[in-house]
DNA sequence: CCGCATCCGATTGGATACTG
DNA sequence: CAGTATCCAATCGGATGCGG
């Protein structure tokens, strides 16, 4: 008779296997999510683009203190998972427009949720 | 007549002034939030809380390649953060517990809400 | 206008060993 | 049992300068 450690998961927080990992896993939706809203800067630049389609230098504007190498690579890695996109129009100078995909669209209802709970967490709790 | 960008933000997204930095900032709620879940083990850590107290070394077990060094330090700002507590029982070998406080349960529903956003980011959408 | 290249200091997390 | 101490490789992000 080992000791053995019998999980008992609650289905409403782990609702699917994909979340039962016992390490890291990019398979997991929870890693997933935060993949994409991680690393510093990147809330600010998804919440500007939930508010409508940006050139790259009215982003530059918005967020004053933002780097280019910074503000770049965020872009390229919210294109590259498929939430954000890059549109060049011809011409000179070159414009580039980036604009939320539908999947970066279904990062608002996490955005306020982490606001919401953000609210919670600054509050000075009555203990 | 100046090329000045004004801003019109959707409420529902930044309710509040707390929101509406052009900056990283501690003290905004999204900031706030992703503090607490932050950092790689984080939400594991938090998941299995979330299921109950437990005792370090039973952390331990049902996270087995998170070393000593990062799991202490999790728990310690956890527990500085205030979303969770250490309880150190009497007598030997040392026996201590965390748990949860309610600040920590309140987590929950942002985890969920990770959860259900990560798996639709996972979703091979019909492009 | 839209970036990328480079450099560089700071932070992160893993491995290992050791203590009360 | 419950950690801390140390060392180290890798990553991150800020600053600056240049190129298409």
């Amino acid at each position: 008779m080992t000791h053995q450690m019998v999980r008992d998961w609650d289905r409403t927080l782990v609702p699917t296997d994909a979340g039962r990992t016992d390490a890291p896993d990019p398979a997991c939706p929870v890693e997933a999510a935060l993949r994409v809203v991680g690393g510093r800067w990147t809330t600010l630049v998804i919440r500007e683009l939930l508010h409508g389609p940006l050139s790259y230098r009215d982003l530059g504007r918005l967020l004053p203190s933002l780097s280019d190498k910074v503000l770049s690579e965020r872009l390229a890695r919210l294109t590259d998972l498929g939430v954000a996109e890059r549109m060049e129009a011809v011409g000179f100078p070159t414009r580039v427009t980036y604009r939320l995909t539908a999947r970066g669209e279904a990062l608002r209802p996490l955005m306020t949720e982490l606001y919401r709970t953000g609210t919670e967490l600054l509050a000075p709790e009555a203990n």
